[in-house]
DNA sequence: TATCGCCGCGCC
DNA sequence: AAACGGCGCGGCGATA
């Protein structure tokens, strides 16, 4: 079946589709670079000065809890921190911090200590101190500390050395403004990773931070030109709409085409709940939530239950419960497989595939190689392994976004600039589309937006849905905004 | 001083 | 022994 640019579905492990969708993007993509997304300087140094204040206190609060007998065993390191002051120790050094923890704190103790993979180093990261902060009080200020760090370090202190200051009437990019603006060019690869996904460098606009309350500030740092707004565009759900795809998971499919809510429907399957009501977010939604969107990458009980303790309910302040257990996350995987059984199906038949083929393919016909399946060392093959049953799933949503980008650029930024409206796509984020649009006309761009997302498996000849699509609709969701926020 | 591997962590 | 797929980036510490 013809669809969209001439792209066949399903397609087969040839490349004719793959280059197509290589080169579709292009037009758009090269705009996005050449133009550049709008950052406020000023709010990033607001912002940057607060974090710098909040992290000299939670410098010296870490500091203040070494012993003083041991002082000087961290003195000698002359560590100098950004204010002059010096300090007995270094706390953005994972050795130092170590030290201090294990070893002179004992925190810990007893318990086995999870380590690095490359030196075989303690581990000092999130996981690790979210296990421990109840032990010692300097643990948590550690974990404030980091996020702090980490967010000023790059992007109110790096971020800003990459923007360009944009002059009125013309400049390096070859558009004209029509006032200062400071805006950063990232750079978009189209051929970088092994799933087709594009991935984004000098700066990374792909992981802008946005979950924590100092990461949404940070990414409000990046704005609409005066002028005009920013309109966000996002398929809803995608990859575990494509897993319902791929699989024929009844229940899956069922929820979509009723619109529901796939981890309410997970949570009440798992639970033997029949009330949506009774469904409580925490107990029942979060752990379901989890383990949609985990077991497309193969997560194990171990893992599920070290993301519950440490992101779902640790990073969110929560109590963890105390009936959350390996056993309990053993058995939740388990239900969770007899809920959707045609998951498993999928899973062995891209093992399958791997192994017999040592390569495994999307339904465009991307392929991704696995020779890991061939190692001795089993750690290494499912590890390839669980690349093999992601990669079909991770891989069609790009797919799929790289088909509406294009689409989008002749259908809609072509025709709504030839109307003399301002519209300018700035980046893609895996799932989402965002663009710069002329003020007026910001809901009306992201209707049209909207629908060409929505229609990406529709044949543009016939009107019809992909059969491959089990009935499984594609929804998106879109919103305009003056500042970029989820 | 420049470079590299490691660690940790942001996003989808 | 490891246990979650795909990325890029900043700081540290060792090395050249």
């Amino acid at each position: 079946m013809a669809l969209y640019g001439g792209i066949e579905l399903p397609g087969k492990p040839d490349l004719d589709n793959v280059r197509r969708l290589d080169v579709l993007p292009i037009p758009m993509v090269m705009d996005m670079m050449r133009y550049g997304f709008a950052v406020d300087r000023e709010h990033l140094r607001r912002v940057g000065s607060e974090l710098g204040r909040e992290m000299a206190e939670l410098r010296a609060e870490i500091c203040s809890y070494i012993p003083v007998e041991k002082l000087d065993e961290f003195i000698h390191r002359s560590n100098l921190d950004a204010d002059d002051t010096y300090l007995p120790m270094n706390v953005d050094s994972n050795v130092q911090l170590a030290e201090l923890l294990y070893r002179v704190l004992g925190v810990g103790n007893g318990k086995v200590l999870k380590r690095t993979k490359g030196g075989g180093q303690v581990s000092t990261g999130r996981r690790q101190l979210e296990q421990l902060k109840a032990e010692h009080p300097v643990v948590q200020k550690c974990l404030d500390y980091r996020e702090r760090a980490k967010l000023k370090n790059t992007y109110c202190d790096a971020l800003p050395e990459l923007a360009r200051l944009h002059p009125r009437g013309g400049c390096w990019c070859g558009l004209t403004h029509e006032c200062e603006t400071w805006r950063v060019h990232t750079q978009l690869l189209l051929t970088r990773t092994t799933t087709g996904r594009p991935a984004s460098k000098n700066p990374n606009l792909q992981n802008i931070s946005v979950r924590s309350k100092w990461g949404a500030e940070i990414r409000r740092g990046f704005v609409a030109s005066p002028g005009t707004v920013l309109v966000s565009v996002d398929f809803a759900q995608i990859e575990l709409r494509i897993l319902a795809m791929v699989s024929s998971a009844v229940k899956l499919i069922e929820t979509f085409q009723t619109d529901g809510d796939p981890h309410m429907t997970t949570a009440m399957e798992a639970f033997g709940i029949t009330d949506p009501d009774k469904v409580d977010k925490i107990m029942h939604r979060a752990p379901a939530k989890n383990v949609n969107f985990a077991v497309v990458y193969g997560e194990s009980a171990k893992g599920l239950l070290e993301q519950l303790t440490s992101d779902t309910y640790g990073k969110a302040g929560l109590p963890v419960p105390d009936w959350l257990t390996l056993e309990w996350c053993e058995q939740f995987i388990a239900k969770w497989f007899e809920i959707y059984p045609e998951v498993r199906e999928y899973i062995e038949k891209q093992h399958y595939r791997a192994r017999r083929y040592g390569l495994v393919w999307d339904q465009v016909g991307r392929i991704r190689r696995i020779p890991e399946v061939r190692s001795v060392h089993n750690r290494v093959v499912a590890a390839g392994l669980r690349q093999a049953s992601n990669m079909p799933i991770q891989g069609f949503a790009s797919e799929l976004l790289k088909l509406a980008m294009a689409e989008v650029h002749t259908e809609v930024v072509r025709v709504v600039r030839d109307a003399g409206v301002w519209c300018q796509p700035l980046v893609p984020v895996h799932d989402e589309l965002v663009l710069e649009v002329d003020e007026g006309w910001g809901e009306t761009v992201m209707g049209l937006v909207v629908g060409v997302f929505e229609g990406v498996l529709r044949d543009k000849g016939t009107g019809e849905e992909w059969e491959g699509g089990g009935g499984v609709p594609v929804k998106a969701d879109g919103k305009v905004m003056g500042r970029w926020e989820k």
